[in-house]
DNA sequence: CATGGGCTTCGCCCCAAGGGCGAGGTCAAG
DNA sequence: CTTGACCTCGCCCTTGGGGCGAAGCCCATG
């Protein structure tokens, strides 16, 4: 239909079935600029192909996709606008991806055992930590990448403590800094390591001192965020309870294979220095 | 950690990850009621245990669930919040399914042939219909039912065509109103039979009039929503060129078998009354 | 030519779920 | 007593529009 006729704003609202309204926010927008406005009236007319661009917007809103980026997929060359889509959509399913596995965590928090409340309530230890000498490395991280991070940053530590003699001691990570949107920590993995043999190498590495900790033992199903937050909680709340300010900096002390251990196996105290 | 003295907002505010703001929104809304309000102040004091249902709040809105169901879950009976959860997620999943594929039609369009324009070039054609019974079953039908009804219907009315020597002409889908978000049709699944056996059986039978229609024929990947409304367009479209008055509610013909179609064959003519 | 009915525009207020900022009141320690 | 930290309140901002009302505009009819 190649209508050169222009096209009313309530005849181009009823045929790209966009409110008026809505045509108002995309011209001020610069998504869809109507072909002409009547200088004194400012009435709007839009030419009968702009009905493309606007069903297309149609339905790049139904996928949630914020006007902006709408504005960038029509500016493209049409070549480029399967990439942006491609792109958007693959966010959307990455964050949805990550929704639905807080659901999980979220069911079983609600309907597990547990039943008058659904805090578990965790048994805070004390014990002393020897000096150590440990293998170290450190990192500003935002809370998606921590896991991986960790996990990285463990690997190359025990490799580097095979040529020392292997690790003496559970590795642990410290928190220097609270780790969530707005704060990158930093974050630092430690591996203890023999103090004689240590010096034959030079990975970075440094003193961790003898200290008392307060600790809970957490499974680890209980490691992901934001699960993990109810332990360091408890042990907070305990040392508050107690009278006793925090020393320093809260960790996670791997003392099993992570990697090797089911969800209910106890694999990690969080320990806050006393 | 049976926690007697009450917290200040701040206090609460850290251990519960909950912004200030945040927390009197929700005091406001009823979601978290303070243990005390300074009747002088409006400082606001909370119980310890109050971190619990801080906490599940927190959960709850990483869902993205609205604080009105947050709260239904708050006051709902433990062993409920189980199941409001659950029917929560299952109503996202849906949600998200439906613009999952939404989005690989999204992208088809996108990156489809068609460089020009994402819009088909339909051909209109006009054809004489005659006077038919039709066996007929009529509904107010939301989108998302639709496609599930119409295959039901299909199947009771062919069903019944049997007991009647069999429909004489494809069946149709007549939209008597629109179907979308705020409005749900009716809708109105016809199967032609013969007038001379019909009135053996007691179904829902009408006799559509005769008359002139004009239509476009699409294939069956156009059939989905939301681009079997750019044919829908065509027609209304040429119709209005021809400077004819649509004489009739529009409707879909399926002409062929629907299921056993593949995605790129002729399944259906979208036809308008003139 | 006037008048009515329908179409359009603009402006204001509203929704959720808070974030940010600033003014002013309060609390606890030195 | 003062200082700094803490707390509350109020206003405006965000996204993507919906709703309403006032006013202006266009077209067809009488």
């Amino acid at each position: 239909m190649p209508d050169d006729e222009l096209l009313s704003s309530g005849e181009f609202s009823r045929r790209s079935r966009l409110s008026p309204k809505a045509l108002r926010l995309y011209e001020q927008q610069g998504l869809l600029l109507p072909d002409e406005v009547d200088t004194a009236n400012r009435y709007r007319r839009y030419r009968g192909d702009q009905l493309n661009d606007a069903r297309l917007i149609v339905w790049l809103r139904r996928l949630d996709m914020p006007l902006g980026e709408v504005a960038a997929v029509l500016r493209a060359p049409v070549a480029q606008r399967a990439e942006l889509l491609a792109a958007y959509w693959e966010a959307v399913e990455a964050r949805f991806a990550a929704q639905r596995h807080l659901a999980g965590h979220v069911r079983d928090l609600v309907s597990g055992g547990r039943q008058g409340g659904y805090a578990m309530s965790h048994t805070v230890l004390t014990r002393e930590i020897p000096a150590q000498m440990v293998l170290t490395e450190q990192r500003h991280v935002t809370p998606e990448e921590l896991p991986a991070w960790i996990g990285a940053a463990m690997t190359r530590l025990y490799g580097a403590a095979d040529a020392v003699g292997g690790a003496v001691a559970p590795a642990f990570v410290v928190y220097h800094g609270e780790v969530n949107h707005d704060s990158d920590g930093p974050v630092e993995v430690c591996l203890p390591v023999d103090p004689k043999t240590a010096d034959s190498i030079d990975a970075a590495m440094r003193e961790e001192p003898a200290h008392r900790e307060a600790y809970v033992r957490i499974a680890k199903a209980q490691v992901a965020f934001p699960q993990i937050l109810s332990a360091f909680e408890a042990v907070a709340g305990w040392l508050h309870d107690q009278n006793l300010p925090s020393a320093g900096a809260p960790r996670e002390v791997y003392f099993t294979d992570f990697m090797a251990a089911g969800p209910d196996d106890e694999v990690c105290d969080i320990a806050f220095p006393m």
